[in-house]
DNA sequence: CCTCCCAAGGTTTTT
DNA sequence: CCTTGGGAGG
């Protein structure tokens, strides 16, 4: 018995299809991860293809990652030879080799959207744009969608001729592009774009890598805009083996350029192109994808295709509408630890919905609970201040050219170098064309400098240092001395307690990474670089950070959870203008997407799905109105369930024309069947009302935690415990530090948020430090 | 040069 | 609602 039986006929025929194009319609839970494993198995095991002649390309790290390790399960050898990869990273592991012949410098640095934010304002300031009328953020969204194009500054410049406004934009981004080149600096859209005019104007390089990749794969293939398909037809233009796999029904990634034309129009692109259509799921109960198939149909424009299963009807699909959002999010939170009890895991749950903002109330509801949980996406860690200054740091010991990173740690942890000294280097290092920490080497030559040069002199100096270190020491150590030396966590005590806690904790978090990424290195014998690290960094997407052996429940936003399935299901926010977005019900396109977007939500299930909408809803501030979804009303009535009975279904129908139920608190429709009554509190009494100042500030009081949403964790309660504790240690005793070793305690400072505690180290002398940071032991 | 306070604006979705 | 940025004062 060999691999392959246990696929099913189409499965098998898309695996041993492995000359010429391919696409393959993969229908939601169809099976496609399973065959591209099996077709890249096939392709070493019975063809003999070298793994490094092979190429997949996945749409996150954590799936290159899944998929790797489902080929050794497969044929135990190999895999790590594949080129599996994320677009993005694959294009970064080209550049790094060949971007020196398009003149940028190869230790160039990435640059996250927070980045091509700051860089765009000084753009708009060097060039006198306002803001106001174009702001940065709408600039850097139209260079988005040309550089996705492949459009140039050039070439912009000469499609907006006659138009006032663009032409402001297209003189945005000639500069934008020229100080990106300055600083060395390449954005996300850059990885792309570079790589392609890399393989247009270099045929050896071309060359090299079509005969290095001779299979070629692609998944989520529906979502890759132009330059990525740009980027996959000339890689495979040689030996025209390239295998697709995709749904155009769930294409959900328009406003980053997706192209979803590139998915139907493939069998015209590609002449003598094979169309197989997986059509069987393996994962979701009839009723459910009845319910999926239905939504999807009332598209126009996609390619015909019926989902089917030969798995039992199983459970109605549940909805319901409640009063507000709140009380939407407490029903959740009480069905999943009801659920619990009855020996349902906590990772069998996923809440899903459209904004990231809604996350909020589900948070405050499982914190108030002690349910684990983990919220996937919002604030990127690597977004968080603290560790973009550390990670400034190690970019600027890595590529000097990077103003932005220089500009933002020059005076973090506070040197007393101020805003107009930073100007006047600014000033003179764009005068000079030169890179503003070259510019810190020359700096009798700035007038005005004065006094600050002797603080200028020693940053220098210091980030000279690190730069040596760098050449000797891992980069763990590295950053340890970085944090040691510029006395960061120090610096933080300012800040406050909490606060500076949460911040610690980030820092410690991000060593672990550093670590992380040393270990993996060694494991796959690869060098640990800084540039490596930094990239890695760069180029994680929220989702990387889920992971399947952790007991939690997952909240994330519909386009998160693309590719992953869950036992139970919660979709919330089933509303018009939530979900479909305000934004996106005028065009029948936008719609269209947005439908898609409720289509891989409702196949994301396994075996159950809950609906939920709330009739009133605080967004931003104000109180809004949303009656139930379209999509809602889209699934059959006959799969549904609504609490008491089927009659309720109609019922909630009328009521969503006449629902402002405003304070008045008419009951929400949350309960189905065994416990109706549960959340039938009226939403206006005092009881609720105090519970949710409880949640907020239970709420408040988490946010201060590290970063993630620490999942084993019990809510907020023991956050407060640690002040006041006292020491327990005196002047005169031997202490223990964790990086300094052994000393002698000289003198205990009471200030007003901690102790000031001078030590004599054995061996590295007198140091001040604070109690709560320096964890000393007592000897 | 730094810190604190107030006003304004922002939320779709992300590599 | 919550974050960010600008301006005034120390």
């Amino acid at each position: 018995m060999s691999i392959y039986d246990t696929l099913n006929e189409r499965q098998r025929e898309a695996v041993f299809h492995t000359e010429g194009p391919l696409l393959i319609l993969a229908g939601a839970g169809s099976g496609k991860t399973r065959v591209l494993t099996h077709r890249i198995a096939y392709l070493m095991e019975e063809l003999g293809v070298n793994p490094w002649n092979i190429l997949a390309i996945t749409f996150t790290n954590k799936a290159a990652g899944e998929m790797r390790e489902r080929v050794d399960n497969l044929i135990g050898f190999g895999s790590e030879s594949v080129w599996v990869s994320t677009f993005h990273s694959m294009c970064v592991r080209i550049l790094r080799r060949h971007i020196d012949l398009l003149g940028y410098d190869n230790s160039f640095t990435i640059y996250d959207t927070e980045d091509q934010k700051t860089l765009m304002k000084d753009v708009c300031k060097k060039l006198n744009i306002d803001t106001k009328k174009y702001n940065e953020r709408s600039i850097l969204s139209a260079i988005s969608t040309a550089k996705n194009e492949m459009v140039t500054p050039s070439e912009f410049e000469i499609n907006v001729m006659g138009d006032f406004g663009r032409q402001k934009i297209a003189k945005a981004y000639w500069e934008y592009e020229g100080q990106l080149k300055s600083n060395n600096a390449l954005d996300f859209d850059d990885l792309l774009m570079k790589t392609v005019q890399l393989l247009q104007t270099q045929p050896d390089v071309l060359d090299y890598y079509q005969e290095r990749f001779r299979y070629i794969m692609v998944d989520e293939y529906q979502d890759t805009n132009t330059v990525q398909f740009k980027l996959v037809s000339l890689l495979a233009s040689k030996y025209h083996n390239l295998c697709v796999v995709g749904d155009d029904d769930q294409s959900i990634y328009k406003f980053r350029g997706a192209d979803i034309k590139n998915i139907l129009s493939f069998e015209s692109t590609f002449s003598d192109a094979k169309v197989i259509k997986l059509e069987q799921n393996y994962r979701s109960t009839a009723n459910i994808l009845n319910a999926a198939n239905a939504v999807i149909r009332n598209n126009r424009g996609r390619k015909d295709k019926t989902l089917w299963t030969d798995q039992g009807e199983g459970d109605l699909i549940r909805l319901g509408q409640f009063d507000t959002a709140y009380d939407e999010a407490e029903f959740v939170a009480e069905d999943v630890e009801r659920l619990a009890q009855d020996g349902a895991s906590y990772k069998d749950f996923a809440v899903l919905y459209r904004t990231n903002a809604q996350s909020r109330l589900f948070e405050e509801q499982f914190v108030a609970r002690s349910i684990p949980y983990k919220i996937v996406g919002g604030v990127n860690f690597y977004a968080r201040r603290e560790i973009k200054d550390l990670l400034a740091y190690l970019k600027t010991i890595d590529n000097g050219e990077d103003d932005l990173a220089v500009r933002r740690i020059i005076n973090v942890p506070k040197r007393g170098i101020g805003l107009t000294t930073i100007e006047r280097v600014q000033a003179s290092a764009t005068a000079r064309e030169i890179s503003f920490y070259e510019a810190l080497g020359g700096l009798d030559l700035i007038p005005g400098i004065g006094r600050a040069s002797s603080k200028l002199d020693s940053f220098v100096s210091m980030m000279e240092y690190f730069k040596g270190r760098a050449e000797q020491v891992s980069i763990s150590d590295l950053m340890k001395e970085i944090i040691e030396m510029t006395t960061y966590l120090e610096s933080l005590e300012a800040e406050g307690e909490e606060e500076a806690k949460a911040r610690i904790e980030n820092i410690e978090e991000l060593q672990n990474k550093i670590a992380a990424y040393e270990e993996a290195c060694a494991d796959a014998g690869e060098p640990a670089t800084l540039s490596g690290f930094l990239e890695d960094v760069a180029l994680v997407a929220d989702i990387d950070s889920l992971d399947e052996s952790q007991d939690y429940v997952v909240l994330m936003t519909l386009h998160s959870a693309k590719g992953l399935e869950f036992p139970q299901v919660y979709l919330a926010g089933m509303e018009d203008g939530l979900f479909p977005s305000y934004r996106s019900t005028e065009e029948e396109e936008e719609l269209e997407e947005e439908r898609r977007l409720c289509y891989v939500g409702i196949t994301r299930a396994m075996k159950r799905l809950t609906l939920s909408c709330a009739r009133r809803r605080m967004v931003r501030g104000e109180a809004q109105f949303n009656r139930m979804s379209r999509f809602v009303q889209e699934i059959p009535q006959e799969l549904l369930e609504t609490g008491r009975g089927a009659g309720r279904w109609q019922r909630a129908q009328k009521e969503q024309w006449s629902s402002d139920t405003g304070g008045s608190a008419g009951q929400g429709m949350g309960s189905f069947g065994q416990d109706g009554g549960a959340y039938e509190q009226g939403t206006g009494s005092a009881y609720v009302r105090n519970q949710r100042a409880a949640y907020r500030q239970a709420q408040k009081d988490f946010h201060k935690k590290p970063f993630q949403s620490a999942p084993l964790q019990k809510g907020g309660q023991q956050l407060a415990a640690s002040k006041e504790k006292g020491l327990d240690y005196i002047v005169g005793d031997r202490v223990r530090h964790v990086k300094f070793g052994e000393g002698t305690v000289k003198e205990i400072v009471n200030g007003n948020r901690d102790y000031e505690v001078t030590i004599e180290f054995d061996t590295v002398g007198v140091r001040k430090m604070f109690a709560a940071f320096a964890k000393l032991q007592k000897l």
